[in-house]
DNA sequence: TCATAAAATTGGGCAACCCAATTATCTATG
DNA sequence: CATAGATAATTGGGTTGCCCAATTTTATGA
């Protein structure tokens, strides 16, 4: 049963990615430990860098390289000769949800799949109403981008995820956008293209050009349809991918 | 004009913090305004980090701030051994949301109400189907407090919150779920109750009813129905409601 | 007593160095 | 010649030691 490549194993057992976690992501997570667990509130300071480096066993730069992260959430405040504080306990909400994916990815990944296509399918329908032209590009200049791609390159995720980014964006309905957003980005942490079969995916990504061409049209109902029946193609390709729960 | 001491000059001008710009703040920018502009497209490769350090004159300690703060914010990515790449054009930053809501109350109310319907219409179709009899009682328990309230009292929206909240959590999708809570925090956040007039406030809640009885029936065609029907009154209600747009 | 100066503390930043993952190149073998 | 395997170059991850700058604390003296 031990196989005979590393290319072997990853193909039949397709194993999770396991990327090593950085110093200073675990260090962000022990701080945000500390923060909702209560023992740090608002405003209370944190110890001297060194000394939580020292502590922690990590070295300087990658303590900054956490605090600065944390910083730019908002959650604590650098005064330079001062000290670090709290600034605020409230979480990052979008990365909340994150954590508890862990369990079962293909369950995960169908639960989205349905908030997405509620969303996206609204989303297509709005674009079409209103939609600037320069929107309209911004959806079209990504399915250009993938057409022209010879091979299937590992960009081409990020090339779909711009599409439907667009399209939210182009909704005039903000907070649905951002909503799209977070779905999306938690779609793509869950490493989705891996459970959508090579030859489905060339599909689906043709899909693509009828959905921007009902919005350019300005087909409200076209829009809603065609996405509609994108969302269903790869329910389709995900249904058919029994791969490992995990 | 000179001020006799610093502190009134701070009590009269009330001068701005002017905080000098940090190092890896501006590469930010940088960043960010290569992007912005075009000259970075989503899937383009970063030079390498020592090359980037030369050519800003910081050091690299400095520079992997800045892109650590960038990789949390999802807009680029870091391989080990290969480079950083640009993964999305645009941030997402859930504060940003909080933000907007600062600029038309009425707008976003609108906004997240669109939202909310479709999240929720379909949340109740799958509690419907999904729910547990103990959820079912945890839909109805708030239901039947807000019957019993003599007087309207500042609970009811505490109330009507936990009815919709349990709805969510009936649907049996988490992440559907967390999606509505959400919006329900936002929604609450922009202290809704004010825009919808006593009158009707009063029926909106006892519209509640059929939605439970739908769920327990396990019929989730009326369960959709009455919970579009539910939104479209609240709907009319915000129409009529032409408080200031602040 | 209180303003002022010196010292200690703390975050901001730099340079040189090493490790680890990845990619590109070279080499030997069938 | 083609290609699998070894080797070198590239690139991000991380550490150490050192210095500077802003702030707070302590000491000093009129």
């Amino acid at each position: 049963m031990v196989p005979e490549t590393p290319e072997k194993a990853d193909a039949v057992l397709s194993f999770s990615p396991v990327k090593a976690i950085l110093r200073h992501q675990s260090i962000i997570e022990q701080i945000m430990g500390l923060i909702e667990s209560g023992a740090l509130q608002v405003g209370d300071k944190f110890p001297p860098e060194r000394m939580l480096a020292d502590r922690w066993q990590v070295s300087r730069p990658v303590l900054r390289e956490a605090f600065r992260v944390l910083q730019s959430q908002g959650i604590v405040e650098s005064r330079h000769g001062d000290g670090r504080y709290v600034r605020s306990v409230r979480a990052l909400d979008a990365n909340d949800l994150r954590r508890r994916h862990l369990i079962d990815r293909r369950e995960s990944l169908l639960q989205i799949w349905e908030v997405r296509a509620l969303l996206e399918v609204q989303a297509a329908r709005l674009a079409a109403v209103n939609a600037s032209e320069e929107q309209i590009r911004a959806i079209e200049r990504p399915i250009i981008l993938m057409g022209e791609m010879a091979a299937p390159d590992s960009r081409e995720t990020d090339l779909n995820m711009e599409i439907h980014t667009a399209v939210a964006l182009a909704s005039g309905n903000d907070y649905l956008a951002q909503m799209i957003l977070m779905a999306l980005e938690e779609y793509r942490a869950l490493d989705f293209k891996e459970a959508v079969p090579i030859e489905e995916w060339k599909g689906l990504q043709e899909e693509h050009w009828p959905i921007a061409k009902a919005i350019r049209s300005r087909s409200a109902e076209r829009a809603g349809a065609v996405m509609t029946q994108h969302f269903e193609d790869l329910k389709r390709a995900l249904d058919k991918w029994s791969g490992s729960t995990n």
